[in-house]
Formats: structure tokens, sequence, C-alpha cells
DNA sequence: CTGAAAGCGCTTACAG
DNA sequence: CTGAAAGCGCTTACAG
């Protein structure tokens, strides 16, 4: 008793043995006895707790880990841009990092987090170093060495997911961005405006944006009006898309009434720039971005935007690492819905 | 040779063991050579490395961790107000995750981050149970029982550090406020505004708070103005304060010409206000807020703010929890400096 | 239902 | 400079 006391007091580790002899079992019956065992009679099970609380122990997870071969852990990996600090991440990301991590735990799965810019820094070999039983890959598609890195590195059997890869052999969780393209798009010829211009991107590693133009498209054909895409330069940021976007359109004496862009960070920049030309949103020009991010509450008038679900986008990234066998489509698609603000006219 | 391969194919664990074999040397070898030990030479060394990588090892981290007795892990964790989903979580704590998540990775840890918001779910004895060599604890002040949980935990020598604790018998970090206050205040004044009001909260948990005000009453002092102070109503959430504390003081008549707001949720609360009555920032009212969040490049016009600078934050985070004595109170405030947007008018 | 023993994959005294 | 062996703290066949 004594010598337990003077070890805690070092902060010594106490381990399953000084329980067991607190107890007056043997080791074994305490590992039984914590992990729930059935083959423990209640009455043992409840001495053995009693003195794991008296004398603090917790079981080592890493020692219980590295015997049963796995880890419990997932890796999730944030692709940031090169040179990009850590407030100038784009928030849509950090939201889905915030989902990802309360889905793994909900499942029972700790979150072992990077945030990757160069490669001298790149990682994903966490299978082979014991850290975790799989990575989910999430972040920009703006870094072609880190998806070059993680692409080569999903090549081997190897536990990994990731979002809005634009590849199509990468194993990927998306939005349902054809069907959030249709919806943004049916809610701008609903509200009467008919000049509807997308800005975005076809051609670009974001594979995304291709499917978003595509529900764009969709939705103006079953109307009878005519798609018509502007390409953003993607060497740019993404306000600075947004604003040259605009800039160009009105130099070129191109008539819109709306704008269905490509995401919310461009459709930000977008905005600002109608401003400064002074026209007015939503009376002489409509906007819905993509990504819901909570910016865009704070403009005016607050941007109108589609949004995933990030509570089921957290939950089928999870899923998708810790399955065996492949996921459907359907089971990688995100639902998405419209998250109506201020930068739509009402219908009429 | 072909043993190796079959194994390989089946994913069982390349060990240290195998490539001793295929090296020519013993397990300790290979342990020494792959860690860098100064009594392996480097003709033995390069075998080794050729060898490893031949048959695609790695050190399994869990098992090295276990031997030496430590983790290499810090544990981060995010406290969240009851029932908040991730994308609501206020962008200032995640911009501060990201930077400590980059600052343990250039100090040699991984970070394991979880986002705490019921009781049923609280946890930090990431130090008993292996998991980490200490905490780092950030987050919304609103949750009380998580606050509750923490702090009677940190009682007990634990490596833990919090962001902006309540409570100032815990080992914290915070920005430096005053200076904050001071800078902020200090600006308004240089522009000419004389009636400026704090918007803030001096009894609340928020210690923070009460610095920033301390900053703002020594600025208006040394100017000869008298202070003033506007509580806000900490119960509702961030941006209805802000909404509320303006309403308020149109409502009672109180003159100002311009604010100073203890945080940037707020103060985008209170622009939206004035905006709805029709008072313009900043000709006829300037705003100055507290964090930088980015959400405030969005408003027009954009809010000029006081920031952190995160990397500093990060770093002194990570430091604090990793060293052994006590940090001065130098080595635990983070500098802040002033960033000029658009809701304070220019000087003259 | 419980215990003695092996072993997960490493690092590190201890020898030589 | 290198090797044989112990041990980090668990879980889990194997016995009884």
């Amino acid at each position: 008793m004594t010598e337990v006391k003077t070890r805690s007091r070092l902060r010594a580790r106490v381990t399953s043995f000084d329980v067991a002899e607190h107890a007056g079992v043997s080791q074994s019956t305490v590992s039984r006895a914590l992990a729930n065992s059935s083959a423990i009679t209640e009455v043992t099970r409840a001495r053995v707790i009693k003195s794991a609380e008296a004398l603090g122990y917790m079981v080592d997870t890493r020692a219980a880990q590295l015997r049963q071969g796995r880890t419990g852990t997932l890796a999730v990996v944030v692709i940031c841009r090169p040179g990009e600090a850590a407030n100038d991440i784009n928030p849509f990301y950090f939201s889905l990092l915030g989902s990802v991590c309360a889905a793994a735990s909900a499942q029972g799965h700790q979150t072992l987090v990077s945030f990757q810019t160069s490669s001298e820094q790149f990682f994903g070999k966490y299978e082979e170093s014991g850290q975790a039983d799989g990575a989910i890959v999430i972040g920009t598609t703006a870094n072609d060495a880190a998806w070059d890195y993680f692409r080569q590195l999903s090549g081997d059997e190897r536990s990994m997911v990731f979002w809005g890869s634009p590849f199509d052999d990468l194993e990927w969780v998306r939005s349902d961005n054809y069907e959030g393209g249709l919806i943004a798009t049916r809610k701008l010829i609903g509200a009467g405006y008919r000049n509807i211009v997308h800005l975005g991107a076809v051609d670009s590693p974001q594979r995304q944006f291709r499917e978003r133009y595509e529900g764009y498209c969709a939705a103006m054909e079953e109307a009878g009006l005519v798609p018509r895409l502007l390409q953003v330069d993607y060497e740019a940021d993404r306000e600075t898309q947004g604003h040259n976007a605009v800039a160009q359109m009105i130099a070129t004496e191109e008539r819109f009434d709306a704008l269905f862009v490509a995401c919310d960070s461009i459709a930000l920049g977008a905005m600002e720039e109608l401003r400064e030309r002074g026209i007015s949103v939503p009376d002489q020009c409509g906007l819905i971005g993509f990504d819901g991010i909570r910016a865009g509450t704070h403009t005016s008038p607050p941007l109108t935007s589609i949004e995933p679900d990030f509570e089921v986008a957290g939950a089928m990234l999870v899923a998708a690492v810790l399955s065996e066998a492949g996921l459907s489509a359907a089971e990688r698609r995100v639902p998405v819905r419209l998250l109506e603000r201020g930068s739509v006219r009402r219908s009429g």
C-alpha cells in the first residue's frame, strides 16, 4: 500500500499488475474485467473496478493496441495550399474536419490530425507505422505535389479515402454536386432570372466543379435556356477569381442577371466586385454559391448557397475508410440543400 | 525471399526482424541504424536502410513509444458549445487549432484532436492512458461543465495548458488583450471619434474580455475621455449579443460614435444592427472588433480588428505543455496587431 | 470462471 | 561496433 502511494506520487505508471495485487486477483483477470469480458463474474468485476479507481488506473492504449494489432485511430490529413497559414485555410475544410472527428469519435476512433503543405512533410504511411487504421484526406485540390504523393501511396492496398479528389481512381466521398447545381439553378430560374451565367471551372483538377456545372446545364436546358460558362482563372486565389470574372464580364459587355458560382469563396469575391461596380444584389443580379461557408452569413446581402450535410459527410468518410468492401456510389454522395439567405430575390 | 514477398502481399506486418534477416545483421542493429545511433557504421546503416526500403519497412511507433515510455503525441481538445455543430464553431478556434497542430508538428509531435461537447464525452486523461504526453485545451468558455471537468483534472500533476481559460489557477496562454484594447481604442481616438463605447463583458467567465476592457479604459483615460461599458448579455449567442447591444443603446438614446467590441462575432452582429438602423460605418460609427476572423473580410465595410499572431499562439501553447518548468507571463502572452480594414474612417 | 505464460514490435542496458 | 536478452503494458490462446 505504502509502496503504491509513493509510486503514484512520483507519477510512475500504475499498471494492471498493481491493480491485480490490490484486488487480490491475477493480472489477466484485471484485463478481462476491465474489457467487459463475459467470462468474469460481476462480483469480481466490481472488485477490480473499485481497485482500479482507487489507484487511478487506466488501460494503456498503446500497449493494448500493440497486442491487438489495431490502433483505434484514424489519420485525418488536411492538404493546404503551399505557403498558406492556418487562418487562411478555406473554412469549408475546417467544418469538414470537425465533422470527421465527431463521426470518428462516434465510431469509437481517435483522430490524428495533420496539416500538410510541402513535399518534405507529406506523410501518409500511417498503417505501416502503426499509427492509424486508415487515413482520410481532405483539403485543397490546388496542391499538385500533395495529390501526386497521396495518389501514388493509395496505389497499394491502403485504407485511404479522399474528399473531392481530383482523380476518379481514388476512393472518394463527395457532395452531390450535380443535384446542387440543379437546385441552385432552378431556384434562380424560379425567381425570374433568365441570363444566368455559371462561374466555375470545367477542366480544373477540381472534379466537383464539373459536376456542379453539369447540374446547372441540366436545369437551364429543362427551362429552355442556354447555359453559359465563364471559366475562372484558377491560378489566382479564390476571391480574386471571383473579382476577375465579374470584371471580365463587364469589360466584354456580357449580359447577365444572375450568377451560379462553383464555390462560396469565389462567390464572395464576385459579390464584392458587383458592389464596387454598383450592381445591386439581388435586384440587378442574383447570386448563389456553393459550400455554405459561415462568412456568407455576414455579407450584405447574405449569400445564398448550396450546403452539403456536414454530419453525413463526416459519417460517410469514416464509414468509407473503415469498410472492408468498397462503398456504393450512393454511400459516397453527400446530400446537399439550398441555404436560402439574401442574394436571390423573392420569386415572382 | 519468397516468404517475405508472400507476407507482404498478405499485408502482414514487416518487422525489424525481417529487415535484420534481409540485411544479415541482428535486430538490435536494425533498430539502432534506423534510429541514427552513432554506434553504427555508415556502411552498416546504409545496408540496413536499403533492406528496410526493399521490404517497405517502417518502425512501429506504438511499439517504439511503449518501450520508450513516451508518446510523441499531444492531445488537442476543442471545447464546443452544447448542441453546436462543427460548422458553427467559432472560426477563431479553428485557426488556433491549425496553428497548434503546425507548431506541434514542428516540435516533432503528432496531434490527437477531439471536439468535446457534453459530459458523457469529456476526456482528458491522455497521459495515464498512454495516448499523449500532454493536452492543450481550447474552445468556448460558454461550456461550464467542460471547464469544471478540465479544471478538476488539471489539479493533479498533469501536463495541460488552456487557451484563454476563465480560471487563473490553470496554466494559460492568452492574447495580449490589454495591449489589444489599448491599440484599438487609440486608433479610434486618433481617427477623431470621441463617444467611444466598449461592448463586452467584465464579469463573464471570459477573463480575456476584462483585459480588453482595461486596455480600452487606459486609452480613454490617457486621452481625457470617459470610458463607457455596455455589458453584453452572454446567454445569447455572440451575434445576437451584438444585435441586442446596439438595439439597446438606440432605445435608451445613448450617444455613441464608435464601438470597440470585445470580439469579432459580437462586432459582426453589431454591424448588422447598425446597418439595419441606417447608421453608416465608419462615417457615423467607427467599429473595431477582436480576433481577426476571416468573415470580417467580407462584410461591407470590412471589419477592422485586433488579431493575435496565430503562429506564436500555437508555438506558445505547445511550448507551455512541453516545458517541465512553468513559463513566465511573457512566454504566455501572444502579441497582437491591428488589422486595418474598413470600419474606421481615415484619421483627421 | 480464473491463472500462468506467450507474444505484439520495439529500445536499450549489458556484454563482448 | 554489434549481438543476445530483457522488458515496456497489455490481450489472449491454453489449461484447469
